[in-house]
DNA sequence: GTGTATATCTCGGGG
DNA sequence: CCCCGAGGTATACAC
């Protein structure tokens, strides 16, 4: 990783075009080549940059960075203040727990908090317009589509009225009805699932997970 | 702005549950407290990260950085490689060009490309669930609302539709229909507009600047 | 502050 | 390769 502290002004042409000044910023070039322009402040996200795969070169004091789709960034260096390179070698990458995923894991693994005598038909059900989170039965035997998200908000609603919309076309299944999950339910998610027909239900995560069967963490 | 490259383990808890094993890697830390991991490799993101506001304690070896929110980042230096700082200044910050709002503006001041006859009404017109960005009247001087993104997909088509759903509600309005307008309209949300009623407009952005009247690049 | 829409979103998965 | 959906989304802007 190479880091260099410059006087500098930047400019992009690509699906936008933008303009930095001169000022002093952190250019950070890393192994695979990606570009970023970082000011001292801002959060993680730099004011400018361009990702791999992409094409350095340097003509003096202007250095251009074009990739394949055309974009190009073109830094100018008014100042250079420093340069340093590092070898940091291959990263193990990040171990995440907590999304989505898991969640309909464990509502998988336990219908019955979705409502009573719910039971799992099949995760991922498949619709012509992309699978369904989990498709159920509910005790009357009536189907249940499930949606699973972390916040419920408006989207997830019109998600998951678009796939009833295709569930609702399958005479084996019809009617089918609609189930928003999520550990957090938005009111206006709410009003508009009640427009729609669709229940939302508000999970609680760490409970959800302690009533685990095949729990790891006893201890 | 602080660089640090280290061979370091990260753990993260808070919305999320992540953690890095051991490896070296650059830990920046900006002017406004803001610290990010980064691997040698991956775009412009970091590997693990916590905005500002927040409070970095230093104890030995291991790092914590809290925020308000109760989130907490713990980082382990096992190897210090390197720890340098440098003062940047202000930035005067990004100029842009090219998003929804100028293509808005511009389709302000030239309806007709939306319509034969179109004439605007105003923009950013105001409806109970949000601002419809145009509304205009057409040859017939019917009311015809606009919504303006860079690429139309679905959701511009739900979004347009869920304005219409109120617009339609007001009989000094009614009959209204929607037009979305976008550089690139996809497929899913021609088909679906098609299904709703919603015509879908590729605009030319390049030639409607060519055509805006009060053009300030003239040379 | 909450709610809403945007982003050079980024990133990963599936066809 | 594109399409689609999720994100610790972050960020700006209106109410």
């Amino acid at each position: 990783m190479r880091l260099i502290i410059a006087r500098c002004s930047v400019d992009y042409d690509g699906r936008l075009a933008a303009r930095l000044p001169e000022a002093v910023r952190l250019i950070m070039i890393k192994a695979d080549g990606c570009v970023a322009v970082h000011a001292d402040g801002g959060a993680y996200k730099p004011l400018n940059w361009m990702n791999a795969p992409n094409r350095l070169s340097v003509q003096g004091e202007v250095w251009t960075v074009v990739n394949p789709a055309g974009e190009k960034l073109t830094i100018t260096i008014h100042e250079l203040i420093s340069d340093t390179d590092y070898e940091l070698g291959h990263d193990p990458g990040l171990d995440k727990d907590g999304v989505e995923a898991h969640l309909q894991e464990l509502l998988a693994a336990s219908p019955e908090v979705l409502g009573a005598g719910f039971r799992l038909v099949r995760r991922e059900y498949p619709t012509d317009i992309g699978p369904v989170d989990l498709l159920c039965r509910d005790a009357a035997d009536k189907a249940v589509a499930v949606e699973v998200k972390r916040r419920g908000e408006i989207a997830g609603v019109e998600q998951l009225d678009r796939y009833l919309l295709f569930l609702n076309q399958d005479q084996t299944l019809a009617p089918v009805r609609g189930v928003l999950a999520a550990q957090i339910v938005r009111p206006q998610a709410r009003a508009l699932g009640a427009n729609r027909g669709i229940e939302c239900v508000e999970i609680d995560y760490d409970a959800l997970r302690g009533i685990e069967p095949d729990q790891t963490k006893l201890f």
